[in-house]
DNA sequence: GTCTATACTGAGATAGAC
DNA sequence: GTCTATCTCAGTATAGAC
């Protein structure tokens, strides 16, 4: 019911924009109650959140079988790269969500609260790696920073690849330093 | 009235948190109806979000007449640098408020919304200096999550100051980036 | 300033799975 | 019998329309 509710909420989040659908109107086309969709989900933004978790277990177990000479922020680039056919895989669904989502501003604003956590979560995986807390934090916003605009980017466009995406962004990353002062 | 509004709104979160103040309470208790509450913040979590106008306006301007040579991310930090005194002197009211924050869901999540507004209008004053649109948004990004970080371990415990947390800050993203393989 | 739609919350009843 | 999912009903607060 869980999976039903969700693809009948995206569904008509298209058809006529999140704002215009309301809770009750997708319980019922989904076949329960409105009280049923929100014992499922505790708000109405959840509906769309839901892959996150899986997301977060596999980027916290790569990050921690990394070989140890690793940087930080190597190590991320590491677990990201490992991540790229299971988002390919993804596109279908996760295309028209980003749509739905990035036009939507009370969506939007989830899913920035959704990454967050997710940085943190990664922050606490290199903390466990023996990376100091100042630098766990940065290099795990930094890290997301260039995923999330990655990821975004060839949501939108699927060329270059999203391997190719990464990679152009670690490299931006690394021209950052060169300009670095001091 | 706006500025009644936020402080008594601040006030009545402070002593019985967000989710158990109702906007119409605190309209009475500002001497206003609930209707002027909603004429003044077109939502409930709006009032404690006022001042990035301000901070906006700062940043942008002290990035556009930085000196030319300068790199992004040091574009950034002298930006950030130059508002200290500004901060200090708004500390007794922001920190109250982000404890606030910090600990309310809802409020969170808006701040972070503020937040990546913020970093997009700093990629945007770069890209105006020239700098090409990956490296702006990387750059504005990265030294949004460094100013965050050092704005709020500084918020939560004054020393050391904000200028010397800032200075961390930025070292530690040099080292991050010095790490780099390739 | 009034009225109303919608998002949520809580308590209790029902029904089927184990 | 217990557990879990659902429904029913009644209510409050936010926010938008008028």
């Amino acid at each position: 019911m869980r999976v039903r509710l969700q693809q009948t909420a995206l569904e008509m989040f298209r058809e006529r924009g999140y704002d215009r659908t309301t809770a009750a109107e997708i319980a019922t086309r989904a076949g329960v109650t409105e009280r049923t969709f929100f014992r499922h989900f505790p708000d109405k933004r959840e509906v769309l959140f839901d892959g996150e978790g899986k997301l977060r277990a596999a980027l916290t177990a790569s990050i921690a079988e990394a070989p140890g000479g690793l940087g930080p922020l190597d190590t991320l680039f590491r677990a990201f790269r490992s991540l790229r056919s299971l988002l390919e895989d993804n596109r279908p669904f996760s295309k028209p969500r980003h749509e739905v989502i990035s036009r939507t501003p009370a969506l939007a604003e989830r899913e920035l609260a959704k990454t967050a956590a997710l940085t943190e979560a990664l922050a606490a995986a290199l903390k466990a790696r023996g990376v100091a807390d100042l630098h766990a934090i940065l290099a795990a916003r930094t890290g997301m920073a260039a995923f999330v605009h990655a990821t975004v980017a060839w949501l939108d466009d699927p060329e270059p690849s999203l391997g190719e995406r990464l990679d152009l962004a670690y490299h931006a990353l690394k021209a950052l330093l060169t300009k670095l002062d001091d």
